[in-house]
Formats: structure tokens, C-alpha cells, sequence
DNA sequence: CGCGGTGTTGAGACCTGTCAAGACGTGTGG
DNA sequence: CCACACGTCTTGACAGGTCTCAACACCGCG
């Protein structure tokens, strides 16, 4: 159930199977959810943090004209609301994209491995900041980028996170979001994100249709984006 | 030394004597560096964390056309690179924007920490979790919003965190950022930052000169901006 | 006193948003 | 099985926000 996690972790750093089994004890249930469902709404207090099975994830913030800013996608095996852990109440709400499935890790089990664990806990600290991470490339990606840039940034940083846990065939990956939540990913209207794709298209570096992507070039699609992936953290620190 | 982070921790939970001095044996030493220095380069490998005492750090990062993104602001009491304990390496660099004076942190006595004292230790992971919705928050003002309430937002943002350690003098406060540097936090040109200024001036909402920030108009410049504090998690968590 | 960084202003170009309309696809109900 | 409705995708024309380039004023500092 939580291989996809124990995947991830791997990359990393060894988890011994002694390790693995005190991470599997903290699930309770594994729950399902329909696409659109709000699982986790801005402000609500919580006891209970939820790690993604299956499907995509948004982190999103709706502003007062009901316009939404999707501030970060969650894929299989994020913990997607880890950081509540500690907040308790998050400042934004958790949406599913796709049908879910999410397994529940009641905060007094995360507690409880944090009074006895000390190394799985950085571990699960070290999630949260790299899930940091991500968020200040998402940032450095709005504020500098333009467009295509910014759209080519969006479909190497999705093809890198789902090579990982072996959700991409060959050069190409499910891509489920709506050109409209793709806009409300990058800052930008539909309309031009139906624009700017047509332009990657037809400079030959991707394919897109009924939620398939491709990545014709991946060279050249890394370059528009200059897209580096050191921000993921996906290898072993080296010393 | 580390008052003003006790400051901080104390408006969120209380920290015992005995915590408190724990917390001070984490550093070993006090440097000052000058307003430019990159005090941390992207890539380059850590062994500490550095907590700022005064003066104004920033996340930044450059692109390949040397255009910088600041990724956010770093006030006294910040721990400013704390998530390299759990990364030991970032993908960001870290550089003053004024003098500044830093306390150091070795991470081995951060990992001693972790390994005697768990409470402690989600505190730090908190403190790390809260700088993320900072970041989310301006994920979000940059996606959504634009010149006038970007700008609008970071100086409410910059307002609350300065008052709650009580750097705020009335209505006013320090604001070290050049024109420049206040453009590449929001993503946009000096020139352009140069005109939405005169803009909130001209609608009497705040003064600003030789560093220094006037808010005339509170409640105008919080609704410009749709600024909601709650993201900065200054309040103890409500039972 | 002169210099470099900072702030200010204007004109034109470019990127992206808005509004409007229509095509396509899929699921539902008759 | 077809008709229809709805969401999604696509395209065009125009408006608005922001950038670029250029020039100049101001200020603190050596």
C-alpha cells in the first residue's frame, strides 16, 4: 500500500524493513474520492495527515473572484498534507484532480513515531521541505518565466516526478488536468494555454491529446524551461 | 541572542527555560556579513543552518539571463536555511540585502536535538512548515494577482512579520529593498515597480522614502492585496 | 566635485487577458 | 438509436498590463 512512498524515500536513503513496517503502521484507511472532491478545505482543523495512493492531487487557493491558483500538484506517494502534521490548519485547500485513492496517518501515530523515531522523523521532515522545494521553483517559475516557458517547466517537472515511481511509458505519461486547471497552475487563462500549447506543438517538442502527453524532445523542452531537476532532491546526498 | 526566534516560537506555543537553553546550545557562533554577500550558493554542501539575528536576508535564485527571482524575504528570527538540517544541500542561493549579523547552528547538534528532544524538534519542523505557506503564499500573488496588489501584499506581509517582534514603530517600518530588489520579489521591472508605487501613494494608501514605509491606509492596503494573515500562523493553535 | 547607484518619466512593442463564437466529444434521457 | 446538453477545445479581434529602450534627475559617497 505505501510502496509507492517506500519508493521514493529508497531514492534517498536506506529504510531497513524494520523501519518500513513502523511506516506502514502509521495508515489506519484507505479511502476513495471522486474528481473535484475537496478532501481538505482551507482553515479546517485537522488530526490526521493523508498520503496519495492513486490519482493527482492540487493544492489550491481560490481568490475572491473565484479565480483559483493550483499552488502545487501532489502525484502518487506524496504526502500530500504532511505539513498539517504540525499546522493543524492549512492555509489552503486540497482537491482531487482525478478519481483518489489516499491512505490516513492519525497524528497521534505521527506523534508518537516522532517520540521514538528521531531518523524517521527527519525523514518525514525531509519530505515536507523538499515538497518546499518545489513550491519555490513553482514561485521562481511565475515570476520569470513566460508562457511557454512556464507550460514547458509544468510537463518536465510532472515527467520527472512520475519517472520515479514508474508512472511514465517511454516518453510519454497520463496528463489528466484540463487545460483550464492547467491555467490555474501557470497564472494564465485557458485560452492562452491553448495557445501556447499549440506553439510547443508546433515546434515538435510535445504531443498532447485525451489527456496523453508525450515529450517529443525532451532536450529541447528541458531547455525552454530551463528546467533543472536538482530541486526534486531524487538522488542519495553525496558525501 | 535567540530572543527574538524564543519571541516567535512563544507566540505559537510555550517554550520551557529548559527548552529555551536547549535551543541556545545550538549555536556556536555569531558573524556579520555586508549587504550583497551571498552568504549561501546554490549546490554548495551544508553542515549548518544560519538563524538571523538583524537584518534583511533573501531566497534568490537567477536565471540564465541573470534575472533575479528573490523567493522570499527573511526577517530577524528567521531560521533562514534551517531545511538544509534535512537537505543539506539547496537548491536556492541565500544573500543579504542589508548587514546582517547570524547565529550558526552546527547541524550535528540540530541532529542531537532531534534525537533527545522530539518536541523540540516539531517545532523546528514547524518553523520550516510555516516558511513553505509563506512560499505558497507568494506562489499565489504572484499566479493571481497583479502589480498593484502584489506589491500591496508584500508590504502587508512585510508589516506583520516585522510587528510581531516588534520592529514596527507605529504605522511604519524599515524597508530596505531597493526598487530593484522589490521587483524581483514581485516578478516585474524597477520601472514598473516605480509606477504602481506612485500609484499607492497617489490613492494615499502608503509613503515610502529613504527605506522607509508608511502605511497611511491599513485596512485599504490589506483589501487591495486580499491579504489574510492566517498563513503567517502567528496565533496558537485554537483547541 | 564628480561618480555610480537609485529613482522617475515617456513612447512604443509585446505578451496575455477579455469577449465572443463555434467545433468537438461524451454522457444522458427520450 | 438519436437528440440534446454540457464541458472542453479552438480561433479571432481587440483591450489592457507590463516590458523595453532611452533619457534625465536625484542623492550619497569618495
Amino acid at each position: 500500500m505505501i510502496e509507492t512512498l517506500l519508493k521514493r524515500l529508497r531514492l534517498r536513503e536506506t529504510v531497513s524493513d524494520a523501519e518500513a513496517s513502523v511506516l506502514r503502521g502509521l495508515f489506519s484507511e484507505v479511502r476513495r474520492h471522486d474528481a473535484g472532491a475537496r478532501v481538505v478545505r482551507r482553515g479546517q482543523k485537522l488530526d490526521e495527515s493523508l498520503l496519495l495512493l492513486d490519482g493527482w492531487f492540487a493544492r489550491a487557493r481560490d481568490d475572491l473572484k473565484g479565480n483559483r491558483q493550483i499552488l502545487e500538484l501532489q502525484l502518487p506517494g506524496d504526502f500530500a498534507d504532511l505539513h498539517s502534521f504540525t499546522l493543524k490548519t492549512l492555509d489552503h485547500d486540497i482537491v482531487a484532480l482525478t478519481q483518489i485513492r489516499l491512505a490516513a496517518a492519525p497524528h497521534e501515530r505521527i506523534k508518537a513515531l516522532t517520540e521514538t523515531h528521531p531518523r524517521l522523523t527527519r525523514m518525514l521532515w525531509k519530505l515536507t521541505n523538499i515538497d518546499a522545494a518545489i513550491q519555490r521553483t513553482w514561485t521562481l517559475n511565475l515570476g520569470r518565466r513566460q508562457a511557454e516557458a512556464r507550460l514547458a517547466h509544468l510537463f518536465c517537472e510532472s515527467f520527472v516526478r512520475l519517472e520515479v515511481i514508474e508512472r511514465t511509458q517511454g516518453n510519454s505519461l497520463d496528463f489528466p488536468l484540463t487545460q483550464a486547471q492547467i491555467g490555474d497552475c501557470l497564472g494564465m487563462t485557458a485560452i492562452h494555454v491553448n495557445r501556447v500549447l499549440q506553439s510547443l506543438r508546433g515546434r515538435g517538442l510535445i504531443e498532447l491529446e485525451r489527456k496523453r502527453l508525450t515529450i517529443l524532445d525532451h532536450p529541447g523542452l528541458a531547455a525552454l524551461a530551463e528546467f533543472d531537476p536538482t530541486y526534486l532532491y531524487l538522488r542519495k546526498p553525496q558525501r
